[in-house]
DNA sequence: ATAACATATATCAGCTTGATATATGTTGAA
DNA sequence: TTCAACATATATCAAGCTGATATATGTTAT
C-alpha cells in the first residue's frame, strides 16, 4: 500500500497530525504490518489535502509547534474502501537477524548467542505488550490480526528457546573440530559455496 | 541490508550472474526474509566489480544473450563478513492481507473470504515447497532459519482454518444486523471512529 | 545542570521498486 | 500449426520511500 492509503487508513479511526499518523505506524495499530516516514507521511499529506481527500485544521499550541489537525472527507473514505478492494499485493518480509543467522558459522560464537538472546527478547516484550489488550474488545477484522500476529510471535519464541542450546552446541563443536583433517581454510569456503543457492531457507 | 552486502551473500555460495542472483531472492535461498530488483541488482554488481568485491567474467553463449558471472574475491568474502558482523537493523514487515483484514468489517463478506482462502493456499504452497527440503542436509545456521520459518508458516495455516469458521460467522451476523437500531450508516462509522489508535494490531 | 527524550513540521540525497525496452528460445494449448 | 505465455539475459528510469538532518521547544530523569 502506497503511504497515501495508510494516511487515509489512519485517518479512518479518527484526525490526526502527521506527527500522531507516524506513531501509528511505530508503536500504534498498524506497528506490526506496515510503516512509513514522516518524509513521505507529511508530502502525502499535502497530496491528500489538494485532492481533497482530507481536511487540514491548523492548531495553535501553547509551547509548542502549531499542529496541523487532518481529517478525513466522505470523498477520502470512499477512496480508502476502493484501495482495500484491490488485490492486496504480496507480503514482504525483510530480516537481518535471519539474514545473519543463515551465516552463523561464518561468525564468532558470542556474537551469534548475542543475537539470539536478543531475538528471544524482542519476541517477549512484543507478545507482553500484545497480551495487554483485551481482544475481546477489538472489531471482529482487528482481532484476527491481532491473534493471527500474536500466534506467529508466540510460536516462533517457543522454537527458538527450544532450539538454541542444540543449536549452539553444534556450532561450537564445529569451531573446535573445524574439519575433518587439515586447518587449511579454502576447504572450509569451498565446501560452503558448493551449497545449492536454489533451496528454500527460511 | 543494502543489496550490495546482498549481491556478495548469493555469490558467497558460488559465481552467478545478475539475473542468477535474482532467482536467490524470487524463488531461491533468501526468498523468504530478503529481495531485490534488476534496478538495484545491475548497479549493485557494477560498483562491487569496480571496488574490487567481484570479478566478471564475460560468458558468450548460443542462442542467449551474453551472460556476465560474477565471482567473490577474498576482499569482497571480507566485506560480507563484517557486514554480517554489523547490529542486525530491525525486522521489516509489511502487509497488504493484514492491512485489509483489519478493515474486513467494511468489505462485502465474498470479497473477505476469498482473501482468507488465498492466504490458506499460500500457506499450504509455501509448507509444500519448503517441507521438500531435508534440514538435516543444511548447514547449522541455515537449518534454524529455515526451522523457524517452517514454524510461523504452518502455526500461520493453524491459526487461520481453526479461526475462518467463527470470523466469517462472526462477520455475517454483522451484516446482517448491521447495528442496534437504525439504518443510519454513520453511526456505524462514528462507532469504528473512536477505537483507539494507539493499541496493537497484530 | 544537563542529557535524553518527546512534541511538531519539513526537506532532501540516495536507494529501491516496478515498469518498460530489447532480443531470443522453449513449452503448452487451441 | 500457430500463438500466447513463459524463461533467459541485461539495462534504464520515473516515481516513491527511507533515514538523516534541521529547527524550535518542553519535560523527565540522573
Amino acid at each position: 500500500m502506497d503511504v497515501r492509503t495508510l494516511c487515509l487508513a489512519v485517518l479512518y479511526q479518527g484526525e490526526a497530525s502527521g506527527y500522531e499518523i507516524k506513531k501509528a505506524f511505530k508503536e500504534g495499530a498498524f506497528s506490526h504490518f506496515q510503516d512509513a516516514s514522516f518524509g513521505s507521511i507529511y508530502p502525502a499529506l499535502g497530496r491528500l489535502s489538494t485532492e481533497g481527500l482530507v481536511e487540514c485544521t491548523q492548531m495553535a499550541q501553547e509551547k509548542r509547534p502549531d499542529k496541523k489537525v487532518y481529517k478525513l472527507t466522505q470523498s477520502g473514505e470512499d477512496t480508502l474502501i476502493t484501495s482495500l478492494l484491490a488485490p492486496p499485493t504480496p507480503d514482504r518480509f525483510t530480516s537481518d537477524f535471519f539474514f545473519v543467522l543463515y551465516f552463523a558459522e561464518l561468525l564468532p560464537l558470542p556474537q551469534v548467542i548475542k543475537l539470539l538472546d536478543q531475538r528471544i527478547s524482542f519476541y517477549k516484550e512484543t507478545i507482553e505488550r500484545m497480551t495487554q489488550c483485551d481482544p475481546a474488545s477489538l472489531p471482529t477484522g482487528r482481532r484476527l490480526c491481532h491473534g493471527l500476529g500474536l500466534t506467529v510471535y508466540q510460536n516462533s519464541l517457543t522454537y527458538l528457546e527450544e532450539n538454541k542450546e542444540r543449536f549452539i552446541t553444534e556450532l561450537r563443536s564445529q569451531h573446535e573440530t573445524p574439519r575433518t583433517s587439515s586447518p587449511d581454510t579454502k576447504t572450509k569456503d569451498i565446501n560452503l559455496k558448493q551449497i545449492d543457492t536454489n533451496r528454500h531457507a527460511s
